[in-house]
DNA sequence: GCAGATAATGAACGCCATTCATTTTGTGTC
DNA sequence: GACACAAAATGAATGGCGTTCATTATCTGC
């Protein structure tokens, strides 16, 4: 009765199937936070799950396509609650903080998302679906819907790759002398004044100025409408 | 004397030297734009120089360092030049503008960008300096000038990114009944009404939003220093 | 009960970045 | 001017990657 280490599997269809999409995607998920995304190869995958690299292709038809089955599980994490009690522009606004911090962990995807279509990728299109109504309840008008969304995910997306930066990025080294203005505005800039990261500066900065701006772009469409009763 | 075919290089040091960071930045450039990104390996870019892979490790420590020596001549590309004559808001949009339209062609650069300290980049560095001196004189405080730089290339690089998206990146395709609100947000900003692609009217939403945000962040620090006097 | 789809193994392929031993040439020093 | 050492090329080799294919065994529908 010592069965500790089960006899490996030898070749065959098993009996009870081992592999399937929502399993590898797991083990996916669980490489990427133990490994990071250099750690995922189809070898580690196939790995963890106990199987031959070749078994994978079986059920995912590239790695490309498990790339985009884990984001679309990434995308899950992302907390759109707020668009069905606040107004939109506060909304909006922890929309994308919540959109950044889970991407910021999910840089490598953020490639992947721009090209792969959202097409049948039902828990995406229920976020831009609630989005949708949120803004559009506001007074947005449709046509400005999907401009506003992808201004807004490009945002999110750029700050969620400078998360990663390292601290020195900006550090202009031995040629400081020849960029004092930039010099001193990258030394102001580092010291701690608050307790927010300078990404997260950034990202303030920019996300309530793209808002502010917004509203503006909203106010004006909205006194135009008014108008033209 | 048909030298038509050089004879082979033999082993050992040339008489004079075919390799320098110049002559390989240069092929690695031509490359890029004969084949794309996917097309620029180590092989390919020695066999453009006629040359050994092996040679190329006398120049650059790793693929990674000739991805920075040419994201510094990219860089060059960009035109700043609007920071010298106009407003700090017009010259901000119109350098945003030849930003995205850059990266857009060089989007694999973007995460590498990201992560690349700007240290003894001096090209970059002189961009750099000159939006500083641009901001400053404008009256922007000097400790805000760098979130505001980092805020406008966040923006930048995610909407390089979608400049090469798919057209169709957004169809709900057989689920578009359960999503109507975005389907039909979808629908109506496809429909080519301008001149203007989805993604520069997106670009465009975003980018005049957040300068018309910064300004309103601008007034309101210049309106405070001025009642402190 | 049988045919065919399904799902595993294991061996192989081609490409990639990179390393190393070797060879040749240039350069600075006594 | 000889000589030592650095520099810059070749060519062979390495290990890892994603992926393909032949093979085998099991499940499923008629």
């Amino acid at each position: 009765m010592t069965a500790a280490t089960p006899a490996p599997r030898r070749a065959g269809r098993p009996p009870r199937s081992v592999l399937s999409r929502d399993r590898i995607t797991a083990a996916a998920l669980e490489l990427v936070a133990d490994t990071g995304y250099a750690g995922l190869t189809m070898s580690a995958l196939a790995r963890r799950l106990r199987v031959a690299p070749s078994a994978l292709y079986n059920h995912a038809g590239s790695k490309q396509e498990v790339l985009g089955w884990i984001q679309e599980h990434v995308m899950t994490m992302v907390d759109f609650s707020a668009f069905a009690e606040e107004p939109w522009d506060e909304a909006l606004r922890s929309w994308a903080w919540s959109y950044r911090e889970v991407f910021a962990r999910h840089t490598p995807l953020i490639p992947v998302i721009a090209v792969l279509p959202v097409t049948d990728a039902e828990k995406t299109l229920r976020m831009y679906e609630e989005v949708t109504l949120g803004l559009t309840r506001a007074g947005w008008p449709p046509e400005r819907v999907v401009p506003v969304i992808v201004a807004l995910e490009s945002f999110v997306y750029g700050s969620a790759l400078d998360v990663t930066a390292p601290g020195n990025i900006f550090d202009p080294g031995a040629l400081a002398d020849r960029f004092p203005a930039f010099t001193t505005a990258v030394r102001l800039a580092a010291t701690p004044a608050a307790d927010e990261s300078p990404a997260d500066i950034a990202f303030r900065t920019g996300l309530d100025g793209l808002i502010d701006g917004l509203r503006v772009q909203l106010g004006a469409w909205l006194q135009a409408e008014d108008g033209d009763r």
